[in-house]
DNA sequence: GAAATAATATTTGTATACAAATTGTATTTT
DNA sequence: AAAATACAATTTGTATACAAATATTATTTC
């Protein structure tokens, strides 16, 4: 069919990405192309040419003569990462609070909506993806080429630290859901009343916030948050 | 030929990577693929993935059914960059003191010496070429995979807005071509001397000498400076 | 039986051929 | 002659076929 190719390589795309921020795909295994043209309808090149794109967001490493693999996560990049977010996160909310569209505000009070109810209901998975479309529409806000390359990478190991560290059933972990989401409301006011100074502060709490968690469920006196302050 | 056909790709990946940052590709021109794989010896398949390639990193931008094109460079692109710069680059600079390996700082001070003898004796290209490896080499410092992305992307910007913008005729602003060599002298000592405060400090110091740099000489008042401080 | 080598299978990379979409030109219509 | 349509040429996207490199297995050597 000549109109599939082009929908299966979107969908194609798509389920990658999603199968590696929900962990389907573990960091460091790698891609069987036979496999996924086979199971795509898809030939080799487009197959191929979805990798190179992958790998160029952050999603993938491709290895000269030794295939696609789904990016690893370090322990460097763990610390590298809380190093990192506070700062590039506060640039992303004070540009969006400056350059956000009424339209981004409708779709991130909706995507807040949604994180909601993923907390109430939905699984862990769906929780975290609901964040992850959040934080990714603060990303659109800001509308600035220079910062989205990292904050992207950002959310793609945020997204996988969450997935890979939360624990439902654990009591202060729900509690620090519950201040994440009421974080995600005081972000939505900021943007909305133009105030990039708070816009900024808040992004260094609701980074500390995760820090925190990670630190004191898995990796404790690990960072000294010195950083990126 | 076997061996070929890899070097050729190679070839061609850093042709067009230095074609684009020196200006020689304009921003906005559009690629032929055709005579580009008869002028490399290359079949389209492999030229596509370099594209896709160049696409990741921000060089170029593809547009589905039209081809593939040089990274735009608007108006709003450059309020960005000197907004995020200084930013991205104080944590660049940072990280750079705190990682730093021996013989990243001997690649450093050898690309501060070429980058005083283009100052003396070479073109303008030259000089921003030179001036371009002293920064890449900070992020290969940095080692850290969150901030290369936006650093790389302010890389290839900078590179262009040099190229536009410098004029060797100057007198002031062959003043600040100095000023920004001694930037780089005290940036690498800093770095040498593990002052991961100092090495941010000249970050900003060195990045408002550019927005200085242009605001004088191209677009005075454009800028608030207000953000990203 | 373990190590080293050779032979085979699988995977990755490239070239060519074909299909679809877009662009440019010629023709028709008004 | 200007606008609209039809046709041809070019460009872009995909599939298949083949080449090169890597991984696996079998065989030989000690």
């Amino acid at each position: 069919m000549a109109q599939t190719a082009k929908q299966n390589k979107i969908h194609l795309y798509e389920d990658l990405k999603r199968a590696i921020i929900t962990m389907e795909l573990r960091p460091g295994s790698d891609f069987d192309e036979a496999g996924l043209a086979e199971k795509y309808g898809l030939s080799r090149t487009p197959l191929r040419e979805v990798f190179r794109q992958l790998a160029g967001e952050g999603y993938a490493d491709i290895i000269e003569n030794r295939g696609v693999r789904v990016a690893e996560m370090s322990h460097q990049n763990l610390r590298n990462f809380f190093l990192t977010a506070p700062m590039i996160y506060a640039g992303v909310l004070r540009m969006a609070a400056l350059n956000a569209t009424p339209e981004q505000i409708y779709a991130l009070k909706a995507a807040q909506v949604k994180f909601k109810a993923a907390i109430q209901a939905g699984s862990s998975i769906e929780r975290m993806l609901a964040n992850n479309l959040f934080h990714d529409i603060t990303g659109d806000m800001a509308s600035n080429e220079y910062l989205r390359p990292s904050f992207n990478r950002l959310l793609i190991d945020h997204a996988r630290i969450s997935v890979t560290f939360y624990n439902p059933t654990d009591a202060k972990m729900q509690q620090s859901v519950q201040t994440a989401s009421k974080h995600h409301d005081a972000i939505i006011d900021a943007i909305e009343s133009r105030d990039e100074g708070r816009a900024a502060h808040l992004a260094n709490e609701h980074w500390n916030l995760s820090r925190d968690q990670i630190e004191t469920f898995v990796m404790p006196s690990a960072l000294d948050g010195q950083l990126g302050h």
